[in-house]
DNA sequence: CAACCGACCTGTTCGC
DNA sequence: TGCGAACAGGTCGGTT
């Protein structure tokens, strides 16, 4: 599911499909899915408004009206956005959707429920504890510095918490860090200022290479665009997803390791 | 404050 | 083939 890339190519759409069309009606069936709210006073402040512009925080989409109101999308494990023609029949677990001015209506989609959308002013507060965003403006090494430092954390977890680094997830961590060169279970705060100069110059490389493949949809392709279409970073992974596989830059083995209770993807020789 | 863990859900895949 | 277990890209709240 979506991580910062993914995220990025639906708001790059999106800018450029529902700027300036107007949100003429709105209905949510899901009230999970506006949990932070009473159904209708989401339908009420964004019926009728006009789409401003549209912008991101790490995984969070941010639809901006033109009363300044701003719709805050996130995906989660398993949301999908989707610009449809209204005949065509709303995909199952369909929990919210807007009718847009031109015809269109777009759609929030998510078997899982864990996604959300609120709404909530100019400042959005609810985003206030959020670190940097981890491609815009991006991470400067002494950022990046200043988040490790001392911490006994692996440095995977840190770069997975996104009130220190903003829209990194599993599968770019992973990639980031064999990128890299650096074990994911190394304390945060073991890395020397080499090994920080080079995590900080990778991050936005890998993201900006998976944006330009319009980001990674496993074989499960639960991840689509707006028009329906899978990504192809896939494609480009060097080791998430691949436990056995020879590591590209080494050939020896990819090894699967947990953390927590999630899989991590690393190679034994080059990431120490 | 930092770190860890289970919980939140449904759908798909894996192993017996 | 059938069936339960394990697993999935993210966060949050509670506990240590």
């Amino acid at each position: 599911m979506p991580e910062l890339p993914e995220v990025e190519v639906l708001r790059r759409d999106l800018a450029a499909e529902v700027v300036g069309r107007r949100v003429d009606a709105a209905t949510v069936t899901g009230a999970r899915t506006v949990r932070r709210h009473p159904p209708d006073e989401v339908v009420e402040a964004v019926a009728g408004r006009r789409i401003r512009a549209v912008g991101r925080h790490g995984k969070f989409l941010l639809v901006e009206l033109d009363d300044g109101t701003v719709l805050v999308v996130h995906l989660r494990m398993s949301g999908q956005l989707r610009l449809e023609d209204p005949a065509r029949p709303a995909p199952p677990h369909t929990h919210a959707v807007l009718a847009l001015d031109d015809g269109r209506v777009l759609r929030f989609v998510d078997p899982r429920t864990f996604g959300e959308l609120f709404v909530t002013g100019p400042d959005r507060p609810e985003l206030a504890g959020l670190g940097v965003d981890a491609l815009e403006p991006g991470l400067s090494p002494a950022d990046l510095a200043r988040q490790l430092a001392g911490r006994r954390a692996p440095v995977k977890a840190v770069l997975l918490d996104q009130r220190r680094v903003a829209g990194l997830g599993n599968i770019y961590t992973d990639e980031v860090l064999h990128e890299a060169g650096v074990h994911p279970f190394r304390p945060g705060g073991s890395l020397t200022a080499a090994e920080v100069r080079k995590v900080a110059r990778v991050v936005p490389k890998v993201l900006r290479a998976a944006v330009e493949a319009r980001g990674s949809s496993l074989a499960d392709a639960q991840y689509v665009d707006l028009y329906g279409r899978t990504g192809g970073f896939q494609r480009a992974h060097r080791v998430y997803g691949r436990e056995g596989l020879p590591c590209p830059r080494c050939g020896a083995p990819v090894q699967r390791l947990r953390l927590g209770n999630r899989s991590s993807f690393s190679c034994r020789s080059c990431q120490k």
